[in-house]
Formats: C-alpha cells, sequence, structure tokens
DNA sequence: CTGAAAGCGCTTACAG
DNA sequence: CTGAAAGCGCTTACAG
C-alpha cells in the first residue's frame, strides 16, 4: 500500500495524505483524521526509502566501533550502543554499525561516500584521528565519544580526567607514596586524560611524581606482567591501572607471584566493567555510565543533523567506587 | 554529483550511464569505459536511496540482539557482529542493529515496517520465537543463527548437540560418574541442545542419569550459588556449566568455599567466551568461532534475498578445549 | 484548506 | 549498442 492507493481510496490528493502524516502544512482537522484513521485501520507504513529521497535524509545514523577492542572496552562499546540504539529510535533513527580499525577506516567511508547516514558517531577518538579527518572533509555531521583534539568537533564524554585526578588524590591523601601508574595507549585521547589526572593530583598535593613508576603504552599481557614485576621489586604501594583490561592482567600477576591484595599491594583502576564486578577482592575503581553516554550522542549527534543548537563540548559524570583492592 | 551530470559531461543518456555502473544490460567497451573513467576520477558515488527506491532494496540487512545478555553472550554476539559486518560489507549491505528483549520485539518491528532492511538475521532463537512468528508473516527474508524450531526457517548455528555430548562422554570415560549439569534458561533453543548433548553421552555410554545433579533455569547468581553448595553435599565430581556466565559462578562459590579446581571437584563449560581465557585453573570447553558463524549466517541471508538456493539448515564446528581444570 | 505537478536520483522495459 | 520515458513512493513549492 502507498500514499496513491490511501489516496484515491478516499478520494483525496496524495498531497493531502502526505501533510496528514507528516503533520506538516495546513490540513482540515477532519481530513487529517479520516486519513489517520485508514492508515492506522489498514496498517500502512511509509516507505523510508521514498520519504528519504524526497528529503535528502536517509534516517539512519553510523556507529562507528573499533574491531580491534579488547574484552573490557567490549561492554563499553556495547553499552554505548545499547544507549545510542535507545535514544535513535527515540528519534526515529536506526544505526548502522561501521567496524574499523585504527589503520583502516574504509568501511566508514564507504558508509559515508554511498550517502547511507545523515550523521555519524564516533566510538572512539584517537591522535590524528583518521575518521575525524575523512569526516570533517566529507562535511557530513559527526559527534565524538571521547575527546577530540580538534574543539570545533562537537564532542561528549565522561570527564576522565576529574575521575582519575579524584581517585589519584584520594590514595595520595591516604598516605601512598609509591603509587604507580600502568597504562595503555598513548593515541588514545582518554589515557592521555587519565595520565594528565593522574598528574594533576601530584601537582595539587604538592607531591612530587615519580616518573619510574609510569609505565605507559604497555598493551600486551607480557609488557604488563613484566611491569608489574618491576614495581614489586620497587616496592610499589599502590597499582593504578588505566583500563580494566590492564586491572586484568595485573591482578593475575600479582596471583602468580602469591602477592595478596590489599594486604601486599593495592590496586585501583581508572575504569570499571562489568568485568570486575565478580573479582575477590572488588577492586575500588571509577564507574562511568556507557548507555548514558551512549545516548547524550545520539541526542547530540540528532542536534547537529537536524541543525538545532548544541553545546559542543559536553562532560558527563562519574562515580568514584572505593572498595576492598585499597583497604588499608 | 549525479548521474545526469555525468549524462550531460559526457553527452550520452543517463541510462547509458547506469549501465556502465551497473554493468547490467548491453554496452559498448569504449563507452563504459568512458564512464568508468570520469566516475573514478570525480569520485562520483551513487545514491544509495535512489538506488534501492528504484530496485525496491535497501542494501540494509538486520541484526538484531537481546538487549538483555549477560556478559558472557556479549562477546558471543560482538564477534557475530563484526563477522556479520565483514561478510556485509563484502556483499555490498550494511547492517542495521535492533536491540530486542525477550518480551518486546517493537524495534525490529518498527525495522521492518518501515522497509528499512533487505531481510533480518536473528542472533539468537527462543522457543515460541515471537520474532519468528513475525517475521514468517511479515514475509521478509530472514535466518537464524541457533536452532529454530520452525525448520523451515533457514538457520545456522555450531553443533552444539554434538559438541555437548562429545564433552560429557570424554567425563564419562575418564570414570566420573557424579556429572553435575548447571544450566540457563531452557526457553533458549541451544540450552535444550546443550541439556540433550548431555543426556545423548549417558545414552551412548550406557550410564544412568541421575536427575537429582542436573539443575537447568539456573538463571540468578544466588540459585547458581544453591546449586553448587547442593552438589558439594551431594559430592559431585565434575560440574559442567552451560555457559561461562554460569560458569564464573559456580568458580567463584567454589572459591568462597574452599574448595580447589581440579583437586576437590572438576569444572567445565559447554561454550567458551574470552572471559575464561586469564582464570586459572584453566577451564576445559567447548570453542566456537562466532565471527565465522557471523559470517555464514550473512551469506545465508544474502542468498536468501537475492534468491539464490542455499542449504535450508547449516551446522557449523566445534573444538574440544582439554584444560586444567578436568585433569586427575 | 486542498491539489496538480515537479522533483529527489536512480533503474529498466521498450523501441530503435 | 544507445536513448526517451516511465516508474520507484514519497515531499514540497506553487497556485487556487
Amino acid at each position: 500500500m502507498t500514499i496513491d492507493d490511501i489516496a484515491r481510496e478516499l478520494n483525496i490528493s496524495k498531497t493531502t495524505v502526505s501533510r496528514a502524516i507528516s503533520g506538516k502544512g495546513r490540513i482540515g482537522t477532519k481530513t487529517r483524521e479520516k486519513v489517520l484513521k485508514y492508515i492506522n485501520e489498514n496498517n500502512y507504513r511509509p516507505n523510508a526509502l521514498a520519504k528519504g529521497l524526497a528529503q535528502s535524509r536517509t534516517f539512519n545514523i553510523g556507529f562507528v566501533m573499533p574491531e580491534d577492542y579488547n574484552l573490557t572496552e567490549l561492554s563499553f562499546f556495547q553499552n554505548c550502543m545499547w544507549g545510542i540504539s535507545s535514544k535513535a529510535s527515540e528519534l526515529d533513527y536506526d544505526v548502522i554499525i561501521s567496524m574499523v580499525t585504527e589503520n583502516n577506516i574504509s568501511r566508514l567511508e564507504r558508509l559515508v561516500d554511498n550517502q547511507k547516514v545523515d550523521g555519524i558517531i564516533l566510538g572512539r577518538t584517537l591522535e590524528n584521528d583518521p575518521a575525524v579527518e575523512y569526516l570533517k572533509n566529507a562535511g557530513i555531521p559527526f559527534v565524538a565519544i571521547g575527546a577530540a583534539e580538534d574543539k570545533s568537533v562537537p564532542q561528549i564524554d565522561n570527564d576522565h580526567l576529574a575521575g582519575s585526578s579524584e581517585l589519584t588524590s584520594l590514595l595520595l591523601k591516604e598516605g601512598i607514596r609509591k603509587l604507580a601508574l600502568i597504562g595503555g595507549s598513548m593515541r588514545h585521547i582518554v589515557n592521555q586524560n587519565r595520565l594528565k589526572g593522574y598528574e594533576d593530583a601530584f601537582k595539587k598535593n604538592k607531591i612530587a611524581i615519580d616518573d619510574s613508576v609510569i609505565y605507559t603504552d604497555t598493551c600486551s599481557k607480557i609488557r604488563i606482567e613484566e611491569a608489574v614485576r618491576d614495581l614489586l621489586l620497587k616496592k610499589a604501594e599502590c597499582i593504578l591501572c588505566m583500563d580494566d583490561a590492564i586491572c586484568i592482567h595485573v591482578l593475575n600477576t600479582l596471583e602468580n607471584e602469591a602477592v595478596r591484595v590489599p594486604r601486599d599491594i593495592k590496586v585501583a583502576s581508572f575504569y570499571n566493567s562489568r568485568m570486575l564486578e565478580n573479582h575477590q577482592p572488588a577492586i575500588t575503581s571509577l564507574q562511568f555510565d556507557a548507555m548514558e553516554l551512549g545516548a547524550a550522542s545520539c541526542r547530540l549527534l540528532a542536534d547537529c543533523i537536524e541543525k538545532r543548537e548544541a553545546a559542543n563540548q559536553t562532560l558527563l559524570g562519574y562515580q568514584l567506587v572505593i572498595n576492598e583492592s585499597t583497604k588499608f
């Protein structure tokens, strides 16, 4: 059934039917109701393609997620996607997923070039992000989850900097001095912010940073194990893990070395996924609502697409969850 | 730039341009090459919407995933999605995600009713699945990952039945008799198959099943803990977990009760996600390639959409991975 | 308040 | 081998 069939059946023009459906343009109340009633009874659904072609819109948004995630990021992206998906259907969009790697954004390019989406949500941002570069040139509305270097890019994120700083501060105030940090790839802007938060806390508390207990770009399991053994020799009092993937390897290494948490060494994480939910002892960590973040990013993108005013930069909150793993 | 611009620029008709691009219909080699060259140089990309409208196709497929997954299923669905996404872009489709719950498939209905997809991949199947019911009525091509009751539905799955049976048999042959099973929701057909595989193994080995050590529909953490304590009293020799979410709770409970694996009791899982990768001791389990499964389901759906012959029922393999947790 | 007509950017029978 | 024209199912200035 098309708009044409309805028009014929109701003896009116398709213009009128279209107006009744869209609510745009003047139309008599009775006429509108007649159309709406007919549509309802006959279960008519407009063809999204035709509507899109006429309006130069697809009612799709693209969600770009990395293919090379690790397991903890996974639950982050999944929750994000969930939030995006809910908000999108509320706003009458659908979500097309596009998986990219750090060095290959051809899937994203194809999606945009083929004009299959009205806008893009970038699930993560990198330093010199090729996706950001590409999207700016393509001139398609997009928003970034996570901080983008380019401040003209509409972006939204949890306040990782403040969170990391607060958690670090807390531990410093407990009197911990050999407070080690093991971190992932510095190409990820979020990790840069976490490092910055850590450094800020030392400055704020006027305590000198000991660079020898900071390990960045420690991405592989082996490098993490090495770092942990190093830190044990250096008699670190606490290990801060930049994310949960790192935290899990740290915990496993400590267990293998028969070092007890929190008795022998304390451990905390700058990110808490559901992965550590069941760990014993429970791990002190920051906590973020990825669903909320996803939903907010979707709302922001819709604002961009539909040319409404919107804050260019939004920081969402976090929660500091103190657990067994940092108890004295 | 549209097909019209190209036609004008090259002094040919848009029919010809269209033919050069699609490769359909007779066209002179020189003309085709001229068009292709122009397109390449000017970076023309056809408008997917217009193409779709003309052909009554969207070049989108929908991937339906449950919103109420648990963490281990998560990595399954994610890998599936990855496989689907790769294969889809190879076949020139894009993937729209649609999240549903067991009782609410409105998102899926909206997607289909709005005609935004050419076909659907169901990420999981249930008993009396409302999604299957709906899709059959809607008359849209779809395939199910996992076994559907209705054998007319094109479906594809790993051979969970054979896998569970083989793993169970192996343990029986080791001489284990009090071989307990803790399982999730029996509304999930995959769990029915796992149970069946377990039972088959007993029959094949002519050993009587002890129903008192079989716990099905044990979904909550609390119920799992109860089951484990029960089983310890009953002096079970080994606990088979239907999936990894269960396995993790079983392992945690055992640890709390200071029961050692595999010394005091053995543990194995019918599904291995990346979650247990780092567990010590390593857990004996079946292993499936979810990416491969996703890719295969996508290929199958494309066959259905494009009306090619295709096997209605495909079973993919599995791997039995023997680990520390079942050692004597 | 309502409608005829052009347009969105493609495809495809039909004719030549 | 190539093209004019109709069509896919909507929207939207324009006219009345």
